[in-house]
DNA sequence: ATGGCCAATATGATTGGA
């Protein structure tokens, strides 16, 4: 079973490249973010025609996540506990089946937290310590379990190709690596960090300053799995290439195998 | 060394991203 994430930084302006990229890739579930559009502009059809099933929940203009699954979804929940009064759409989780048990599988799109200190930053931290207290109660159930997207966390100094250009941003400050590295503590495994020592696996280079032709990147986006995933992940990989298409994202897709029984 | 972009929005200049 392959799994990906991608923050395509509006689904609408990205369709072209969607499509292209499900032909050559395959995936059977992916993890979308930044979709930039409320559901009922989600465009279903195009997907639904390639054999995904959709689940979507939308915000107008800002963030927005999304699902798409070859098997049938389950149970299909949006947002993220503690905070009932958080209305933004940065957190989807949904089972699916298989002949061999239930993979829970999320999309989640982590605040980018600057600038910093302020009122955002402080809402990252907050929304990381519920996504740890999420990912506790979630490891219990002892399942194979995917929490994939673009978490706006540098991990490490490896994970940048200019990590002293980060040292005070709110992708790379102590505070966010701490939260992330208690998310791994859990028991959760970095899965693109347990098949490579590599130190050039970017997932986003910005538009601006010529990134993308200097390489000057960082590693962003993640696939955290639990140990009953972990034990069957094969591959996990970075879609670099697709940063060169026409009109891309400033994120690529990232991806893992993970082998399940008939899948 | 520095700046350089892109998307959405009652489309003109702002907000947000990272």
């Amino acid at each position: 079973m392959r799994i990906a994430t991608w923050n395509v930084n509006s689904i609408r302006q990205r369709m072209d490249s969607l499509v292209a990229w499900l032909a050559e890739r395959k995936p059977d579930i992916v993890c979308l973010q930044e979709i930039k559009c409320v559901d009922d502009a989600f465009p279903r059809e195009p997907i639904e025609a390639l054999g995904y099933n959709v689940a979507v929940h939308g915000q107008k203009t800002f963030n927005g996540v999304a699902l798409l699954s070859k098997l049938p979804f389950d149970e299909v929940a949006p947002g993220l506990i503690g905070d009932s009064s958080d209305v933004q759409a940065r957190f989807l989780e949904a089972i699916v089946s298989t002949k061999t048990g239930a993979v829970r599988v999320v999309s989640l799109y982590l605040p980018n937290g600057n600038p910093t200190p302020g009122d955002k930053y402080d809402y990252k931290l907050k929304w990381m310590d519920r996504l740890i207290k999420f990912s506790h109660e979630r490891l219990k159930l002892e399942e194979p379990f995917v929490l994939a997207g673009d978490y706006n966390v540098i991990p490490a100094a490896a994970d940048a190709k200019r990590p002293e250009a980060w040292v005070k941003d709110a992708l790379f400050l102590p505070q966010t690596r701490e939260r992330f590295r208690a998310l791994l503590n859990l028991g959760l495994t970095d899965a693109i960090r347990a098949t490579s020592d590599a130190d050039d696996l970017y997932s986003f280079w910005d538009y601006q300053a010529g990134s993308w032709q200097k390489n000057d990147g960082i590693r962003i986006d993640h696939l955290l799995l639990s140990p009953q995933a972990a034990d069957r992940l094969t591959a996990a990989g970075i879609d670099r290439h697709v940063r060169s298409w026409d009109k891309p994202s400033d994120h690529v897709p990232v991806w893992i195998d993970l082998y399940i029984e008939g899948r």
